[in-house]
DNA sequence: TTTAGACCTGTGTCCAAGACACAGGTCAAG
DNA sequence: CTTGACCTGTGTCTTGGACACAGGTCTAAA
């Protein structure tokens, strides 16, 4: 398999398939035309990869993973390991993202509202300037 | 007032003070020994970035908002575009995180059960490689 | 007065995970 | 044989700062 048929087979792009590749996580063969060439063996590590990937392991993961098990080793305590630091993260951008929403929301609907106002010399928008943050209960009691 | 009490006044960096100020977002008044100092007016435009910012509005797009207020027209109109455009960026990004969290979770909750196992040439981590996706309806459904 | 150390300066590089560009080589079909 | 679709390597761009580095400046103590 070529580059553009490996990406394409599984929905990715070849810019996709040619990182991983600049970083050996891939290792096809160079056939005399100077094309790259993917055996089997590649197109599976491909896939866990992508799989790894849909999981929230970063790239950086993913290596070390693939280092480890090219070791013969299991890798599985290391995946486990991982998955809970990715997922402490994800939960903690999951929670910013949620108070991020709702001051959007929030705002949008404060703005709907109110009319045009020109700016000032010390005022940019009076809409961002004069935005009230819902008082987050939770937020002024913790620390 | 110059950088570092800037930053330190807003509980922010040095170096995001400094990043405005490359970008011109910023325009302190250069002092005989070199320092740059910034004025009442630039404490304020400051100010006004950070609650930007925390409303979820790129810095690219500030740099446009400020743009358009200094020609002294209502800034406004674009501002309550530009939040529709995030707001529905975040909502996307959101619900792929809701999606990563469950299958996150899901899969420290099938991981824990499994046994370590050695790699072999088609696999490097069974884990990952036997990973269930919790069958999602609506994906499967939609387009 | 000197000196230490805390602060400041500009400039440059780094991060993640690719996306995009570009100049040139290769292949299959007409 | 030419056209156009694909391939190659290499390099730069993105976000929003963080960090480094070599050197200038300020303040207080010795």
């Amino acid at each position: 398999m070529k580059v553009s048929e490996l990406a394409h087979s599984f929905g990715t792009t070849v810019d996709t398939v040619r990182y991983y590749t600049r970083l050996k996580m891939l290792n096809p063969i160079k056939s005399d035309n100077g094309y790259k060439y993917y055996p089997p063996s590649e197109i599976s590590r491909f896939k866990f990869i992508l799989s790894a990937r849909q999981l929230g392991f970063s790239v950086s993961d993913i290596q070390d993973i693939i280092e480890e098990a090219s070791h013969g080793k299991a890798a599985c305590p290391l995946v486990r390991t991982l998955i809970k630091e990715r997922l402490a993260e994800t939960e903690k951008q999951f929670q910013a993202m949620l108070v991020l929403r709702k001051n959007m929301k929030d705002a949008l609907a404060q703005w709907e509202i109110k009319e045009d106002k020109a700016p000032t010399s010390t005022m940019v928008c009076h809409l961002i300037d004069s935005f009230e943050l819902a008082t987050d209960e939770r937020g002024s009691r913790d620390k």
